[in-house]
DNA sequence: CCATTATGAGACGAGATAGTTCCGAAACTC
DNA sequence: GAGTTTCGGAACTATCTCGTCTCATAATGG
């Protein structure tokens, strides 16, 4: 919940020796912890709604009604903002094993369907890939965060060739980019919705073509 | 090659009734037509290099040699400017027809793999498409050139099913969307590049799913 | 030659934004 | 209570960008 760039404490000119220790500080008063969540909070909705362009540390503040200072106490610029902004957007992503891989893949796609995540996704993540492809370390964030979203279909997929019901020599990794095609497609060029008919529809052709 | 949403001419009070009649102008020295081209090219290259946030109108002009009032002599603003811009990326698109539909896929989705459009799809697609989920126009108009670029394999697939290779009830739109999956992922999120191995097995599994 | 329009370069004012600083108040330790 | 730090809010400066305008010059038709 910290921020983890949080900048160093305000001491403008510290020891050098007191960057080594974190020691925990205890004068004076103490920080909100919930200002962090509401400042991250801002950060994604405004994403969401205007995209990078309208993302501004006015617009942060005011929306998180934060006084702009209490941003640059904890982060000193939009950059490290953004990062852990990011890394907060990890939600609880479901990672069921009902013993069959179309059945497991449907349910864990089947988030994308949801309203909340729908609009979230849509306009989120065409803002953070645009960014990133001109901010190598948002590149490098960004890739971690969809790589650990893709670890629960990759695990039912793996399971699901355990069973026997995929070849054992198919490409997993290879199968999980194919699954994200039709739904990327529509996230990022015509936002129709990802709904469950289309989710239905992709697994069971995918999964054709993996069969033993 | 003209631009579409050229500014009526400099007549700041025209009257009503010459708008109606494009009657082509005669007197003072014409528009150079070449300053258009490079000016398009100009903005290309900048939301390839910069992406949104890069491209200002004083960049545009610099790296196109010429006055800022030059370009808003003939467009409005950036919007318009971006929305040619797009329409000017319409780049010749290869439609094969070798009698077999993988020689055909694997012969239009090589055209991604060259170099030059790797690099130029990987930053310019990413930035049109966070700036279209907040502009509808700029996201009609993506979405008609990304429409257009996907004719070609959508026809290799319509004869293939013709020809047999393809079972009948297959949904070419949605083969259409699993093809590119796997390209996406690693132009939005990884920068990895999309070699021909990797098109190659990608074609293979697909064209396994819909096989007769 | 003359009237007209376009050209590249850049000055200019208006407005937005970043990041700093100050304020009075609040929260904490000693 | 004294000292310290944070709080939300806002003022403030510096910078950037937009869009307009000016300038001397070039290119066209009459």
């Amino acid at each position: 919940m910290t921020a983890g760039t949080a900048r160093a404490p305000a001491t403008k000119q510290a020891d050098p020796l007191d960057d080594i220790g974190a020691e925990p500080r205890k004068l004076g008063r103490p920080r909100d912890a919930r200002a962090d969540a509401a400042i991250l909070e801002a950060v994604v909705e405004i994403l969401v709604e205007d995209g990078f362009g309208g993302l501004t540390i006015d617009a942060v503040a005011h929306r998180a009604k934060v006084g702009k200072a209490t941003i640059y106490r904890r982060w000193d610029g939009k950059e490290r903002l953004v990062l852990d902004a990011l890394a907060a957007t990890k939600e609880d992503m479901v990672a069921p094993d009902t013993g069959s891989v179309r059945a497991d893949l449907v349910a864990i796609y089947a988030q994308m369907g949801e309203p909340v995540n729908q609009q979230t996704v849509v306009r989120l993540l065409p803002a953070l890939a645009a960014e990133a492809a001109v901010n190598p370390d948002l590149a490098e964030r960004l890739r971690s965060v969809v790589a650990e979203r893709r670890i629960p279909s990759r695990r039912a997929l793996e399971r699901g060739r355990d069973r026997g019901e995929i070849r054992p020599d198919a490409d997993l990794d290879l199968v999980n980019d194919l699954l994200t095609g039709p739904f990327m497609y529509r996230l990022f060029f015509t936002g129709a919705p990802v709904d469950s008919d289309l989710i239905a529809r992709s697994i069971d052709l995918v999964l054709r073509a993996i069969a033993p």
